[in-house]
DNA sequence: AAGACTTCCGGTAACGTTCCCGGCGTTGAG
DNA sequence: CTCAACGCCGGGAACGTTACCGGAAGTCTT
């Protein structure tokens, strides 16, 4: 490795080329009006002097950094690695550079992790912001896109997000087709809006299908696989038996209670049926398979780049997107006689 | 969300704080010789006119863009992701920001993330090549730290990676005291330097036992889950009732063999005993849990930060660092008889 | 053939910061 | 009382690029 005592700047270049930098700058900008003999030239001069553009210098100039940010909770949590995946492959699509940021729900380090994306002149953001924390956001100063559920409480920006409503749906749709109509709602932390969310969206599909939402049971977890653990044994110290079904407000509580109920000699799907929500990968090798609601984690990505980019650009008013979620079934809930589920409940 | 017209520069502030702009930089700078008072009242001028230092013109005057560069095969990959977000955990105690790229295992890719990273003028990268293509790292100009097993092929630079020697040590042991004495070897890409020093650990570790390492079975696999499918439909073709033992490159391979093989009807751990290497969370909700030799991923992303810090610096030389791995026993080994094993086998 | 118009290029001024140098006022020693 | 020393500050140049303006050719029209 050689590492160069000064890098070549457009006046080497120039001196090479025999032109002036204005010219140089024209060459290598397409839109200019140059003489395409001496744009070769100068191309081939640039060649030569192995000459990179300094994208901090056009920066400062022309007031695009080409870089954006992305703050998401955790880089290591398989759904947000798949949603900077998305936004990832679409910013190299556009020569545009990713500056990743994991906020790890904290509200002090979030607020951190802005002010270095504005002190780093990007162009704009794609955020998933710690709940209740909009302070921060309100000062941004920046074109931003919000991600996840709670782009619910900021009207006024484009956000990003999966089909809560819709993704509900398709699991309790599912659930009672297969004889479960009265599964347990395993929900996650209290705070969240995720929670709110997804509580909401189970009422509304009650309410739209003529049953009552208060009869549905609920445990608190905290999407979490211990959570799960905790919340499934709690579950399972009123129904020794099983002959329960769970649906999840995440895949990591599911994979917890799966683990809970098999260590309490229960099979799953026979006697503890489960519907997890996300789609992590691991949920492909539990025994059984976990049948659940995958969330397009990379699409979200790669549509909230393109909002971003709309956004940038001043084109048009802030949208919010909601993508469809699918249902992956692979095995964790049994078919049941509803009459006789509905006995056992009663 | 207020978009500033003019974000207020070190001039704004000089003005309101009624000294020259040489004054404010000498405030905002900490090692600078300035009276205390003046200072305060440059740092209140500051936060009244809500400034925010711009650092492409830091970058720009000073040679340091305070950004480093990530270049990992899959940010989507749980391995990749955990080695992220340990440098970043460090970079972000260093106040330097991410730049991360997907090369994706793609050469040109890789080539031009690192075009990238020159451009972006980052002080140094961390990076994992692809195989057999350093022409462009010789090329890139920049510190930069290796990590990964391609490593070995670049000895002038500093690189950080896991212990392969004493991982396979540790399997190989845990495996022969189960009485697995003559584990199929589930190998993984023949292109990739990884799958070379895999088989070499395995060799010099059966030669230090006085072992004949050419009696143990290998079978080829591609580090993914439909390769470890598909060698273990291999296997199973040759061993139709099991009692065989896997030692699994990755876990990945590991988890698609364990599949297969319940598929065939066969019991894990029982008939087929499988040992993964890597540690992905996916291994803990399998059934049984993949007992695997997990690798420091966190720690060697912040690991890689240090190096790259030692390296931007230019103190020290080039520092090659392998950092141990662990055993995670979690069931699908057995425990078998070594002597009932080995008349199994011949 | 002379003017107007087009094409293309060079010079210069920014962008926001840091670094160096020189200058001012104050202090201390002789 | 004078002069050096020191602490502190202001002015200017530089980092590498782009945008604007003006000018020198060449082309076309009448």
């Amino acid at each position: 490795m050689r590492r160069l005592e000064r890098r070549p700047t457009i006046i080497d270049v120039a001196r090479l080329a025999g032109v002036s930098k204005s010219t140089v700058a024209r060459a290598l900008s397409d839109g200019a009006e140059i003489n395409p003999k001496t744009r070769e030239a100068v191309l081939a001069a640039a060649r030569t002097a192995g000459y990179e553009r300094n994208h901090l210098a056009v920066g400062m100039r022309s007031g695009r950094s080409g870089m954006i940010g992305l703050v998401i909770p955790d880089i290591a949590n398989p759904f947000w690695a798949e949603v900077a995946r998305g936004a990832q492959d679409r910013a190299e699509e556009h020569g545009i550079s990713l500056l990743v940021f994991s906020s790890n729900w904290d509200h002090d380090r979030e607020a951190r992790h802005l002010a270095a994306l504005r002190q780093a002149r990007v162009d704009g953001a794609i955020i998933n912001p710690v709940a209740d924390s909009f302070d921060d956001l309100d000062r941004f100063g920046l074109p931003f896109v919000l991600i996840g559920s709670s782009a619910e409480r900021f009207p006024e920006t484009s956000s990003v997000g999966s089909d809560i409503a819709q993704a509900v749906r398709l699991g309790l749709d599912n659930l009672v087709s297969r004889g479960h109509d009265m599964p347990y709602l395993l929900l996650g932390t209290k705070a969240r809006i995720a929670r709110a969310r997804f509580l909401r969206a189970v009422y509304d599909h009650c309410i739209a299908r003529d049953v009552d939402p208060a009869v549905l049971p609920t445990e608190d977890g905290d999407y979490t696989v211990e959570g799960g653990r905790a919340a499934m044994s709690r579950i399972l110290a009123r129904h020794p038996g099983g002959h329960i079904s769970i649906f999840a407000a995440n895949d990591l509580m599911a994979l917890g209670a799966m683990l809970t109920a098999r260590e309490q000699g229960l099979n799953c799907p026979d006697d503890v049926s489960i519907l997890g929500f996300d789609g992590v990968p691991a949920g492909e090798f539990s025994w059984p398979g976990l049948t659940t609601i995958e969330k397009p984690a990379r699409a979200i990505g790669r549509r909230a780049f393109d909002s971003l980019s709309e956004e940038i650009a001043g084109r048009a008013d802030h949208s919010r997107i909601y993508l469809p979620c699918r249902l992956l079934e692979r095995g964790s809930l049994a078919d049941r006689a509803p009459v006789q589920r509905r006995r056992e409940v009663a």
